[in-house]
DNA sequence: TCGATTCGCCGAATCGGTTCGACCGAAGAT
DNA sequence: ATCTTCGGTCGAACCGATTCGGCGAATCGA
């Protein structure tokens, strides 16, 4: 079922079942309605390797995901369901890649061989092999985060480094003089992830400014992590009253560990994020948190991707996004603990 | 950087170059050797297209996953998370369709024209279109989930039917006389998704033959859905003190909803259901479940796609799997409510 | 020493599309 | 009436791989 099969039936030759097609030339409508009568008839449609092949281009992405081993957080999530949804509108199809910090197979077999038109890179480090990778390539890519030197690429991403520092300042406001850093898992921060070290350093800037006292920890994320670590915490800093922290998966965990140790939200201790809107919502309570448009990014991601790929030459662009904190109630005036 | 360039430099034919990196025919080592040098040098990779137009296969398999407007539970995302996974492994490459029930755009474009060579289908209907569609174009596939007609496909899913009479069989050697079974959201289930028709099946078989009173509900698949459903039914059944779900995304909900009514959970009421193991796990309380291992079945579907890939004459495969219920402490003897 | 076999390689055909140049007839311009 | 323009179509080249038949040289057995 090629076109030469539909092009015989019509009774005409191939380049004209192209053309009928494509409409890159005039053809008549007697002839035109010829054909795609043909076309139904017997279904065809064009094989996808051959217009690959001669166009130069697959009209596919690639999405460069973190591996499967480590769950999707739900920001992630709602990041790969608009990257899919958004490529699906501006009918393109998306290879997935579940690929770690250094490139593996399933990495390298999506970036190479021309099977993809560009690529969106998740969870993106400081110094990140894939980047220096596509960037040797010369392949188009739009990360989802950004790496230390974040001219050299096109991105989108949050940031995490003011938005931790407004929560510092919100809970400061609200009278805690001590105050933690729930960080996400210690590996992906050792590994230099970025939002990881951008969070400790907002910070650390926002303690210093107000002249708090303040504690990093890192955190696995997950719930049962999150209470484990709130223990942790309570035991050792007596002082503590309220958390800042980028740890979505966490949350619920810290709740109950507050809860364990008979502490209320937020009358006695208060916790301040960045998720998700639709997460922080869903959490019970509804958690204080800068919400990040998840839906979004992914959609600009592609929008950004698709420039590119058009045009190679344009200059990179950047999208930092700082949405404003919605307060939902976990966070209150301090109030000293025990 | 194609082939004839490789061969060019080397110094010897195409077909050389080809029959090297294959291996197809023989080429001496001091050819072989020369060739892959250039190669190594030039960071020649082959065309994915062209090789694809030739040899009549993609290496590709396409996953139609939920449209992104509805939230992956956590059972879909392992799922997911696998299928790519068992793919990568197998070094396939994995093509996202995000579909509902009604073949749309995404899913032609992925299933047609030769971009594929099988496709795993998710969240299938008692009568689905894609199947059928599938079915029509002669393209080998795998479901997670099965028709009503379950014969003519290859497919792996989960014993909802069996799961959920277990579940009630366990409530009512506990003593509870009245249960409710929390399905997952209305139109889902209106659309004749398959594990909640099952579902309310076994229930209905197993309350029958317990000779229990059993009332049944769909609940949208979220944590606020969840607490409304419960002070809904709770208001309304005076006599109810159990609950059988496959509504991971709602049980949270649950917890609350009871506890909003000040009953205690195993104490004063019990919920048991069927969940990804960890998403059971992690719950708090952890909830007494079957423990679907949604990890190994979305490799088995690989598995089985691979296998219907290589030989489409072999026979239909199917895999029911009914793990046993862990208990978790979410389900108790019952006591009469208020 | 000669024919048969094997090894290593080459050239050409092929997969199924797109696209460019060319051609033909009809309509419009001068 | 002649020249140009243009709509409609065809044939052939091309994209970059794989693969088959064949060919020369080396090896082998008799």
């Amino acid at each position: 079922m090629n076109i030469g099969e539909i092009a015989k039936r019509a009774g005409v030759s191939r380049s004209t079942v192209s053309y009928a097609l494509t409409g890159k030339r005039p053809v008549s409508e007697e002839t035109k309605r010829r054909i795609l009568t043909v076309i139904d008839e017997l279904g065809y449609r064009p094989n996808a390797s051959a217009r690959a092949l001669k166009e130069g281009r697959t009209r596919t992405i690639g999405l460069v995901i973190p591996p499967a081993s480590q769950r999707l957080t739900d920001m992630q999530l709602g990041f790969v369901a608009s990257v899919v949804d958004a490529a699906a509108r501006a009918d393109l199809d998306v290879l997935l890649s579940p690929s770690g910090g250094e490139h593996d197979r399933s990495f390298e077999r999506v970036v190479t061989g021309r099977r993809v038109d560009g690529v969106i890179l998740m969870e993106i480090r400081l110094e990140d092999d894939r980047v220096a990778r596509l960037q040797e390539l010369g392949l188009p890519f739009v990360g989802i985060g950004r790496t230390r030197h974040p001219e050299d690429m096109s991105w989108v991403d949050i940031d995490y480094e003011t938005l931790i520092a407004k929560c510092v300042h919100h809970l400061a406001d609200l009278g805690h003089r001590q105050l933690a850093l729930v960080n996400r898992n210690a590996e992906l921060v050792a590994a230099g992830y970025g939002p990881g070290h951008r969070a400790q350093a907002g910070f650390d800037r926002a303690i210093a400014e107000r002249g708090l006292r303040g504690v990093r920890v890192c955190c696995a994320d997950d719930a049962q992590a999150g209470q484990a670590c709130l223990r942790q915490l309570l035991a050792e800093h007596p002082g503590l009253t309220a958390i800042a922290t980028i740890n979505e998966a966490a949350v619920s965990g810290m709740y109950r560990g507050l809860a364990e140790a008979g502490l209320s939200v937020p009358g006695d201790f208060s916790i301040a994020g960045v998720a998700a809107q639709h997460w922080a919502e869903n959490l019970h309570p509804p958690l204080t948190a800068a919400d990040v448009p998840a839906d979004e990014l992914g959609a600009r991601a592609v929008e950004l991707l698709i420039q590119r790929v058009a045009d190679p030459g344009t200059p990179q662009r950047h999208l930092l996004v700082a949405p404003p904190i919605s307060l939902r109630g976990t966070t209150g005036p301090a109030r000293p603990r025990g």
